[in-house]
DNA sequence: CGTCACCTTGATTCCGCTCAAGTGTGGTGG
DNA sequence: CCACCACACTTGAGCGGAATCAAGGTGACG
């Protein structure tokens, strides 16, 4: 298993775009290798972003999925007061642009979070495929359906845990999607800053500076700066 | 406009299933008289459960969409502690169960918050008859991205705003909903309790309480018990 | 008519915010 | 190449909003 220091590198397996946040073993019912070439067929093309780079902006006709190859991507809204408020962490092998469906029109903001690759799927012949397709259909109403239950989850962790147990949760939750993708779980690069991460959680930046450092006088972790060691799962699920 | 103290009232046009959660008025794409009877053909009967009873639990397999016909409904699920969080309040013309496709399984519970009646849509032929009909297709589609984008603005509201706002937040979603759907918006019967209330906004009762009554104090609306008339939008907007 | 669930209000405590100061560190231009 | 600057991060002090603990009050229902 790769150490991982750079969430850019590329994901294991991760040769086409649809192993990526189509890939088989994200995909229960199984795609027969014509339904493969099928959906294969309508992945137009990759794409690349620089770190900082917007992949589409709040208003933006939805006309377009996308899947991450690799890197990361925030997603973020501006909140009443005009503050930005970062609504979700992608990476690899997540797909990016969903919520647009409701109106048309692109909800939030996705910004690159360092240079990162994502495959652009248009929307109009995947919902052609989807219609033709009883397997691809499903594996876009379970991407949907898994929106819907993750940002459940974030509302749990919003709406019930104390700022130092929204840290580890999200520690945790990083650290197992990344083990869920082949990588090391328990030393990544996480490329929010602070104050990303005060606003994910519902916290100050100062608050979760201070989190970090209490966690790590703990003896639960090693940060230093972005690059997080996690030493203590237990310890942090514990909190 | 009919004044709404009972929110079991049937809604307006509401004759049939098909015209509560996927009714005309919601669906920007619109419906042939052909494909609404293919629709129609799938859902096959009406339930009615009375306050307190459950309608699906967390682990039920998924296989069962359901529209409100009238009264309303909450979902929650149980946090880390065993204790129980709220996660929405649905009312008359809302869809309830879409969280099942990503697992299989329902991933909450589901409680009436009063009598309330339901159409029950099994969701195997529901399925074919998106793949057959391109409106319904989109339809689900749709209703599933409006639940991400509900969540979204649901983990925004935990995520910055102060007790007082999120309390203002919620009776203005509600008077909204209330008013899109043709009651009045202004006066209504709120069935969730003070524990409700807080646990779905991530406040105690306590707070709640004390917000309502200070909201009463200010002039902004009168709350009696259950009861809420709200007398000053603008200065619930405002908080 | 007693019980129970729900609601209101008060007193006190404490977690996390705000304000503030100081420390790297990477990027840019002279 | 280095000085400078902007940005991100850390840490401290003090305050305030909401939680907690506690004590009634009210209404529904058997």
């Amino acid at each position: 298993m790769p150490t991982l220091h750079e969430t850019s590198m590329p994901l294991r397996h991760a040769a086409h775009c649809s192993t990526c946040a189509l890939r088989p073993g994200c995909m229960p019912q199984g795609l027969s290798a014509n339904d493969t070439e099928k959906l294969e067929a309508v992945i137009v093309n990759a794409r690349t972003i620089k770190r900082g780079e917007t992949l589409f902006r709040i208003g933006d006709t939805f006309d377009t999925l996308y899947a991450i190859r690799s890197g990361s991507i925030k997603t973020a809204v501006s909140s009443a007061n005009g503050r930005e408020h970062v609504m979700g962490l992608h990476l690899g092998g997540d797909t990016l642009g969903l919520e647009g469906f409701d109106e048309g029109r692109h909800a939030c903001r996705a910004v690159a979070l360092e240079d990162s690759s994502v495959c652009v799927i248009p929307y109009a012949p995947f919902e052609r495929a989807c219609r033709e397709t009883s397997a691809i259909q499903r594996r876009l109403l379970q991407l949907l359906s898994h929106e819907v239950v993750r940002k459940s989850t974030q509302t749990l962790i919003l709406g019930t845990l104390r700022a130092d147990e929204r840290v580890a949760a999200l520690l945790l939750d990083i650290s197992s999607r990344l083990t869920h993708r082949g990588y090391a779980g328990n030393e990544f690069n996480l490329r929010l800053t602070r104050e990303d991460m005060g606003s994910f959680l519902g916290i100050t930046l100062e608050t979760v500076s201070r989190t970090l450092s209490r966690f790590q006088a703990k003896g639960l972790l090693l940060a230093d700066g972005k690059l997080i060691h996690i030493l203590d799962f237990d310890g942090l699920r514990a909190i």
